[in-house]
DNA sequence: ATGAAAGCGCTAACAA
DNA sequence: TTGTTAGCGCTTTCAT
């Protein structure tokens, strides 16, 4: 029952292990013959390499640990699919774990990622760690941090200003005309949130305009979003321009704002975050803040892989901005 | 620079190194006091338990394994999700990898996987394994194939009929007055797709229709299915129901059909596949099947995990048949 | 309650 | 080109 081990194939090749283990690993090591039975020893008893004790013995691993907050959230995704993406070209595999915005599940989660020892971690959505920083930052082990700019990187940060972001598109929005804005989120506290509703609150206060926010939850983004147009319509807010911290809010929004007889953009602009693959399609088209997902995913595991990181890190830049983009649709034109 | 280890934990405290494993696997087997030096130490050094050892030694882990076709696809992301939040809360790490719907990618992630020797192994969208298949088969590790119900399971098969959806939703537009439908899909060849093809033709044909399909590729699901419109009206096709494999290709054929001057559902039905979360707010709301896509994720897991694996897989059934509901929304009464 | 010895399956280093 | 020896870091079994 138990798996056939290199002694295994080693006794049918009529051979030693060490030279399975080469024929497996360092093929051109081994004459071609002897390659051959070993193959054919391999075939026959369904060998399939310990990772572990090859991991234990040689010291190395192909793995890369990544944490996000939530799978839910198609950006994260679309940054471990980039991750995923190049990972797999390099025979890297990937574990992923959810934080769900939980500190102490952060905490667990990169205690276990840093028990398997992988050749690199990615996290997307830095979150507080307390003690896991300093783990992390002994580990020795690649580290990856993504999503948003960060204060003191353990290893690399790669990400752009939340804050800023929402400032300039809420600054845009501002001057097109829009004097009465609302800022929306799911949830008030959630990562990221926090940092664009504050860059919300540059922009209004630059302006000479109150910073108004409402936050409002549902069993998906879109019923979120419509609960907050609903709340919105019927506490009879004086609300020119809602601006969502992310795509599925706005769209929700547009759709409820549509259903209760107001007109977007006529009566109140919506604008999103995230440029999701709906944005486009909707009507009117999603006024929204586009952020390279994939890209920084990509990025990170090319990193992450990097024979040279410690010298890269301590040469180059420690933080690397992919900024963003604002693209102005019609449901909030700029 | 090399991580501390139990040996150096156990100087630190004074004992043996068994005696600090002890204190961190089973507390109670230890001295109160002894285990509050140990826990100490741990601190000091930073200690974190090698996984690969321990493994090697215990011969057990606590690794999940997750093939999916794509991590672009919202369906497969929702399972791994489901997969992933009943894993966490286990203490089971997760990795996933893409097949890409490449055969021979698929065998080097089974391959990968099982060299891991992970507590269990769940497919989503099962591929194609020549070779694989008998690997799996007689590693001893439990294995779910989910998505779609096979030949002959593996371990458990987790899923609904694709084909028995496809043909289900068909009938019923047809039903609906609608004598000219047309499937679409972004790759013919693609897992799920044929046999969703395969329901629609068993529709039309039981009707007297032809079984007319049109496959368009684009940059996303969405620009597909606005190709996949544009081309039904620029080659003037008499179609006055398309039934699309995806809810995106389905939602971009309505945006490009608006665009282009048609009424869905007036001129022209349109259905989707997935009931993603935008399907309820797009206008007109889209006609799809619902599938319980991070249930099964969940489900997975939950047999994954269970002691009783062998057991159960002998006295139970192999297969579960999860089911599918057709949700009929504006842009395809029913 | 604690420890000593052995070994999990593999690979690095050193022979031959 | 092939084999021998030792040991990776941990847990098991068997003492004490």
């Amino acid at each position: 029952m138990s798996n056939p081990t290199l002694k295994d194939v080693a006794r049918v090749a009529g051979v030693s292990p060490i030279t399975v283990s080469r024929a497996l690993r360092v093929p051109d090591a081994v004459a071609p013959s002897t390659r051959a039975r070993v193959d054919a020893a391999v075939r026959e008893t369904g060998y399939v390499p310990d990772a572990a004790a090859a991991q234990l013995a040689s010291g190395t691993g192909n793995l890369f640990g990544v944490v996000v907050p939530t799978l839910e959230a198609p950006y994260f995704v679309d940054g471990l699919r980039g991750l995923a993406d190049t990972a797999e070209a390099h025979g890297v595999s990937v574990t992923v774990g959810q934080t769900s915005y939980i500190e102490a599940r952060a905490e667990a989660l990169v205690r276990a990622m840093l028990g398997a020892r992988p050749r690199g971690i990615a996290m997307f959505g830095p979150e507080p760690l307390p003690l896991g920083r300093g783990l992390l930052a002994r580990s020795g082990i690649p580290v990856v941090e993504a999503w948003e700019l960060v204060e003191d990187p353990i290893g690399l940060n790669i990400g752009f200003s939340h804050a800023a972001a929402m400032r300039e598109l809420t600054e845009r929005l501002i001057a097109s005309g829009r004097r009465r804005p609302v800022f929306a989120a799911r949830y008030a506290a959630h990562g990221r949130a926090v940092q664009r509703r504050s860059g919300f609150a540059e922009a209004t206060a630059a302006a000479g305009l109150p910073a108004r926010s409402i936050d409002r939850d549902g069993a998906s983004g879109f019923e979120a979003g419509a609960a907050i147009a609903a709340a919105i319509v019927a506490d009879r807010q004086e609300c020119d321009a809602l601006i969502c911290a992310a795509d599925n809010l706005a769209a929700g929004a547009i759709a409820e704002f549509a259903r209760l007889g107001l007109r977007v953009p006529g009566d109140i602009a919506v604008a999103g975050f995230g440029d999701l693959d709906f944005a486009g399609i909707l009507e009117p088209g999603l006024t929204t803040v586009r952020v390279p997902n994939r890209e920084m995913g990509r990025m990170a595991a090319a990193f992450l892989l990097d024979p040279d990181w410690r010298r890269r890190l301590a040469d180059g830049p420690r933080a690397i901005d992919v900024g963003y983009s604002i693209v102005a649709r019609g449901s909030a034109p700029l």
